[in-house]
RNA sequence: GGGCGAUUAGCUCAGUGGUAGAGCGCUUCCUUCACACGGAAGAGGCCACAGGUUCGAUACCUGUAUCGCCCACCA
């Protein structure tokens, strides 16, 4: 396509399509290889197989190619390992939706077919984010994806499994843990969301054994677990109960009694009664009581968390009692233990209470603290080297506030229980002999998987044993599989080849940058930080950048419940990709959530626009040119747009090494929008008006240099729009995606042409404020003189004296403000800067008039302001004397302006 | 209950111990040959509140209020 062709609105779609084919089939998404470049690698938070792109992706992806692009065009050699996560019971459930809506469970289809059926849907619709990660531009190395469950992570896994559990740190028992009764599995402790709800205290009256007319009143939220109780205690030091302890309680609903007990660590005097009662068998403060006062554990939920009628009977709840509730869910049933309480008069009285209620992370469902068999990470040890690397600076957390929040839970961590009862994952690598165990495992009704009893023997091994120890075949393997984060721990190395010295793992581990949200924090990062510490020996990356929560315009979580989702897909189609990416990290601030709002991108897509057209602008001028020799000197115009863009490039350089996204974007546009497109390229056009003069090949020479290195210096953050720009430019090389990143250039730097610059910008802005006042079209050529009272002002002046005329469309004079002469000026000053108008024609005077007014008694408020702070003597003698000597300058100034604005204003007001 | 963060223009947000900034929105003018997804000129702020430190505080310190987030087994 020739220059003349390009369209005045840039189009995204074909551009983006067109271009991200281009890179991919010439590998550019590969690292390069030579020796002496310096490796910079990032490894993508694998997203959910069953996800798509969301917004909150499409922050972290773009982030992430920024950074990547960016180092890439420094020479690095920067690798970006995408893939995804097999994330168990978020895929289970989306699978057996399925199956529900075919009218099948996963029960019926069996362990194997269903795994099947997953690995089926995976392989059909798994990983459309990847395809929507292309779209984003993400300059992934697709060659190297990865998935938690491919056969080389998957021996990761087995490794580490055995490895920590050869070193002692992981064991299995039976705990308390968190369970979800709609996903049937167990949870970790950071997979429960707490909510706070109001719900009820109830007092209820527990009769004494030996004295039944005596009534021992005990507090709960939960009166249905108490026919679980194997206990009630108080504390040791109570004056009201001590001579109870050792005493019996009859338990209400049940024919038990059970003992009164003191405890000093479960009970606090102040709340409630006094009196706690204990259900080990259900609750975290109860199951650690009963074991220091060697309780039994009475289970009365059954894994739906339904109080089941044998449970309840074993418990010795009446008949009646089990009639009532027998297979209720505990919502339904607490209101009929609160009836029956009533009726026997045991309740004393229910106050409403703050308290906050446990639900499943993935589905929502209130969790049961429960009674069982499962695998635990013994994280201390782990945790301690992991806190270190932190403390002492080895890995940076960006922004620094997060450090805490990251120390504080890593100090005060739990074991982490990692075995799933679901289907999708990796299945634990530990296998139970029936024979040595002595007894029959029995078998599970629902899906006839073998029940490994809690003292059973695990073999722990990385691939399947014939035969255990005593030669037995009949080995079980653990039917349970591992949380989807045990794997997710491992990314950093088993996305490298580890368990094998791979070549990537020497070279790209550490990684260089982990980008990620707040959210995944405890979940991930501080787990990659402990897996990598102990397998590797070393940090797994050296800085973490947390950014922000994207939230909708009004602040809320975007969900699809609340309709208020903004889809990056949809985003894209309608502003392009680019625009969506510099939106989103341009509003990275640090430590703050994302509020976005659909005007942002749209402001965002004007200024790709804007560049586009700037582009356009410059390739009309190069294109068709007679060649001429270029000027030996660039014009004060190209020496101050080079040491702006110089400035740029440092600033821009600077913000992201400080991961000051913000701030990178902003100096862009800055300079872009009001510097680049605003004067300079207004500025060319002075020059280019003889368009075969040696000036103007200069300034042609210089258009084009800065062009293509402010394309280069934006590439990261807009690849396609400068892509496309970049190509239709004369250019050198295949792409710009593998061109160097600007540098800063020191012989670019040039502040006297800024000064001027800025000199010419006040007097042209103060001209412009003159013609609106007076209401003179921009067209309208009008008459004007300037002075600058400042020392060299005038010279700098008269030196842009053709650009002055240009862009202040008229005739100017630089003379001495005294030497101004002529009937009808109108005067403006400011800054040690004058502009005089010529007024031609009947022109209404009465806002210019109204105008210089206000401006006069502004500044007499703010010359008072300054006069009496630098009569202070406390001012003058602390203050710093630059200061001083600032303040005296602007008040000398500030006497000018007024002279100049009251004698304006006396010609004005004699014209009106 | 503990910890952290926020409070600046109508909205979304930067920012600094010494003249308060941007984007969007708003008002007025302009279709001038890069761009109306544009240009120009404007209006609009006791920088949450109260104390303190300082010659000087929107910024530093203390407290208060409101909002948000994270953590937490007080029955």
């Amino acid at each position: 396509m020739t220059k003349r062709e390009l369209a005045k609105v840039y189009e995204p779609h074909q551009v983006e399509a067109r271009w991200y084919e281009y890179w991919a089939s010439r590998g550019y998404f590969r690292p390069r290889t030579d020796a002496q470049a310096e490796p910079y690698s990032i490894v993508i938070p694998p997203p959910n197989v069953t996800g798509s792109l969301h917004v909150g992706h499409a922050l972290n992806n773009s982030l992430q190619d920024i950074l990547i692009r960016w180092r890439r065009m420094q020479g690095c050699a920067a690798l970006w390992i995408p893939g995804m996560d097999h994330a168990g019971i978020a895929t289970q459930n989306v699978v057996e939706r399925q199956l529900a809506a075919e009218g099948a469970t996963r029960e019926a289809l069996g362990r194997e077919a269903f795994v099947q059926r997953v690995w089926q849907w995976k392989e059909q619709s798994g990983g459309t984010i990847l395809r929507q990660l292309r779209r984003l531009g993400a300059s992934c190395d697709w060659d190297r994806t990865r998935f938690t469950m491919d056969e080389g992570l998957s021996k990761a896994v087995r490794e580490v499994f055995v490895r920590l559990y050869e070193d002692g740190l992981l064991y299995r028992g039976e705990r308390l843990i968190n369970w979800c009764p709609r996903c049937l599995t167990a949870l970790s402790d950071i997979e429960v969301e707490h909510e706070e709800t109001t719900g009820k205290l109830y007092t209820i009256r527990y009769p004494l054994a030996d004295d039944p007319l005596r009534h021992l009143l005990v507090a709960t939220t939960r009166p249905e677990t108490m026919l679980g109780d194997t206990a009630v205690a108080m504390h040791p030091d109570d004056e009201r109960y001590r001579h109870l302890i050792g005493k019996r309680v009859q338990l209400p609903l049940t024919t038990r009694d059970i003992p009164i007990v003191g405890d000093p660590i479960l009970v606090d005097r102040e709340f409630g009664t006094g009196a706690v009662k204990i259900t080990p068998a259900h609750d975290f403060n109860d199951f650690a009581a009963g074991e220091r006062h060697h309780l039994p554990r009475v289970k009365i939920m059954d894994l739906h968390a339904l109080l089941a009628a044998p449970l309840l009977r074993t418990a010795e709840a009446e008949p009646s009692v089990v009639e009532v509730i027998g297979g209720l869910p505990v919502n339904k049933a607490r209101p009929k233990i609160e009836h029956m309480l009533a009726e026997r008069e045991l309740l004393e009285k229910i106050e409403p209470h703050k308290m906050a209620l446990g639900k499943c992370y993935r589905c929502k469902t209130v969790v049961e603290p429960m009674l069982s068999d499962q695998w635990f990470v013994r994280i201390q040890p782990l945790a301690e080297p992991a806190i270190r690397v932190v403390e002492e600076g080895e890995i940076r957390i960006i922004p620094e506030a997060w450090k805490n929040n990251y120390l504080g839970w890593m100090r005060d961590i739990k074991d982490w229980c990692v075995s799933r009862q679901i289907w999708w994952g990796h299945q634990i690598p530990a296998w139970y002999c029936e024979t040595c165990y002595g007894r029959p495992f029995l078998k599970r009704a629902s899906d006839g998987a073998a029940v490994i009893p809690s003292d059973a023997v695990p073999i722990v091994a990385k691939t399947q044993p014939q035969a255990c120890a005593q030669g037995h075949p009949t080995l079980h393997q653990d039917p349970d599989v591992l949380d989807t984060w045990f794997s997710s721990a491992l990314w950093p190395f088993s996305t490298l080849g580890w368990p094998e010295q791979t070549e990537d793992l020497k070279k790209f581990y550490p990684t260089s940058t982990l980008v990620t949200g707040l959210d995944i924090l405890f979940f991930w990062v501080a787990r990659m930080i402990m897996m990598g510490l102990k397998f590797m020996g070393n940090v797994p990356f050296r800085d973490v950048y947390i950014h922000a929560l994207v939230r909708d315009a009004e602040g809320q979580k975007m969900s699809k419940s609340k309709g208020n989702v903004i889809d990056p897909l949809h985003v894209m189609e309608q502003y392009g990709t680019d625009s969506l990416r510099f939106t989103l990290a341009s509003m990275s601030t640090p430590g703050r959530d994302i509020k976005l709002a659909e005007e942002r991108i749209e402001g965002y897509r004007n200024f790709a626009n804007k560049i586009w057209n700037a582009a356009r602008f410059i390739l009309m001028n190069l294109d068709g040119r007679r060649a001429a020799v270029p000027a030996p000197e660039r014009s004060v115009a190209d020496r101050w747009i080079l040491s702006r863009l110089n400035a740029t490039i440092r600033s821009v350089t600077q913000s992201l090494e400080q991961y000051r996204f913000d701030q990178a974007c902003g100096t862009l546009y800055q300079f872009i929008w009001h510097e680049y497109c605003d004067w300079y390229l207004e500025l060319a056009k002075v020059s280019l008006q003889q368009p075969d003069s040696s000036e103007a090949q200069q300034t042609r020479q210089t258009l084009l240099e800065s062009c293509e290195t402010v394309m280069r210096l934006l590439h990261p953050f807009m690849p396609f729009l400068t892509e496309e720009i970049w190509q239709t430019l004369p250019h050198e090389g295949e792409s710009i995606m593998i061109r160097p990143y600007p540098i800063v250039d020191p012989t670019w730097e040039d502040q006297k042409a800024e000064d001027s610059l800025s000199l010419f910008q006040h007097s042209i802005a103060l001209l412009r404020t003159g013609r609106a006042l007076v209401n003179y079209s921009p067209s309208a050529q009008v008459a004007f003189f300037v002075d600058s009272l400042n020392p060299g002002g005038p010279v700098t002046l008269r030196a842009l004296k053709t650009a002055l005329r240009v862009l202040g469309r008229g005739p100017v004079e630089v003379l001495p403000h005294a030497q101004w002469n002529a009937p009808r000026l109108l005067r403006l000053s400011a800054q040690g800067l004058t502009v005089g108008l010529h007024i031609q024609g009947e022109v209404d005077v009465k806002k210019a008039v109204d105008r210089i007014i206000k401006q006069r008694d502004e500044e007499q408020k703010e010359a008072l302001r300054l006069q009496g702070k630098l009569s202070n003597k406390e001012f003058v003698d602390k203050a710093p004397p630059e200061i001083v000597a600032d303040h005296h300058q602007r008040l000398a100034a500030m006497t000018q302006n007024q002279a100049i604005l009251e004698s304006s204003l006396r010609q004005l007001q004699a014209m009106a």
